[in-house]
DNA sequence: CCTACCGATCGGTAGG
DNA sequence: CCTACCGATCGGTAGG
């Protein structure tokens, strides 16, 4: 994303604008992105907030970055799932483990990103709203297929879809490290779950 | 919940604490609890916002009122299911519903009453927090009974807890009033959703 | 129910 | 990377 060597931190030290959006991230998870402040993000890295000026365009600009990777990272594993082919039932298998692996593993990234769509400015929101769209039919399009072959029965494709992409975000608020299952139990759980779902009749 | 006459507004008035509420409701679902001013709130009123705290002790306590009330409706209405009794099957079918009706009938409580809970002082987010997990731990009683008379399947009765109250939650975020499928059809649907992830193997 | 106002907070800039 | 600071916002109170 920057000029400079990949890995490295800018001269010395601690602070590279990927080490402040962790921070950040870590911050807008725990009390809100309009409770940080810059003074709490400089403070988590040993700096002051005026600081962070320097590396980081604006407290918006980060909140942005955050919500934008987290999608994108959605929607590319998405992707792959899509081009690796397969039945729907396959495909809606490995879509809902991506989906709730990420949220699992990825809490707070899922969380700011859920939580704080309203604190980001128009043109901004519009653009993750789109990305989520897009997220949502592609899984939609594989249920319908899945009709279309007799694989599926549910009636309601849109209904159905929404489901499942909720129950997976839901992780996200109460998934814990250290609770009773872990990551992949949960993932292929809600892969079960999902296909019940859709070829209950 | 006050002493004046029920129904009545304060003397020829616009405003009551129910209104307040109401309007402070709208407010926090539409650009967040910390980004509504008390100004932004009495001016919906058409009062300036000093004049809100004749009615109102303060703005924290406009929202723990409503995340409270939230809670308590759906706790109640859990009860009710519960008093009214059935198979484990038809109460997670009544109970669902309910769920699912109160979330697209009550969008905005339900948003905030999710979104918000960090904006609480840690005193109040603990109570609601022990509501939220006492009205998880019913649902999982029933899922767990109808494991034991053989009515069910799922094998984690935990989870498929947390994906059913989570996909209801969903609906909150994406019903609306001119969409494709009224609340009853939402309901419904997601009930039998619901019965098919449990009683899957 | 209003105006005036206090006290505190905060994002971002200036200018080293 | 820091201090000093501007400009603006906001919850809540005083005192009618």
């Amino acid at each position: 994303m920057t000029s400079e060597p990949a890995g490295a931190t800018t001269r010395g030290g601690a602070l590279a604008p990927e080490h402040i959006r962790d921070a950040a991230l870590h911050l807008f998870a725990g009390k809100g992105y309009r409770a940080t402040t810059m003074e709490d993000i400089g403070s988590a890295l040993g700096v002051r907030g005026p600081s962070l000026y320097r590396l980081v365009r604006s407290k918006q600009q980060l909140l942005v970055e955050i919500i934008s990777a987290t999608m994108n990272t959605l929607l590319a594993e998405q992707r792959q799932v899509m081009a690796a082919g397969g039945s729907p039932a396959t495909r809606i298998r490995r879509m809902v483990e991506a989906h709730v692996r990420f949220h699992a593993a990825n809490r707070e990234q899922a969380f700011v990103g859920n939580r704080e769509i309203d604190s980001l400015e128009s043109d901004d929101r519009r653009k993750i709203l789109r990305l989520r769209s897009r997220y949502e039919r592609t899984l939609r399009t594989v249920i319908e297929e899945g009709r279309t072959i007799d694989e599926f029965r549910v009636e309601n494709p849109r209904l159905a879809s929404f489901a499942i992409l909720d129950m997976g975000i839901g992780v996200a608020t109460w998934f814990r490290d250290a609770g009773p299952n872990d990551v992949s139990q949960v993932a292929y759980t809600y892969a079960e779950y999902a296909v019940a779902l859709l070829t209950a009749g």
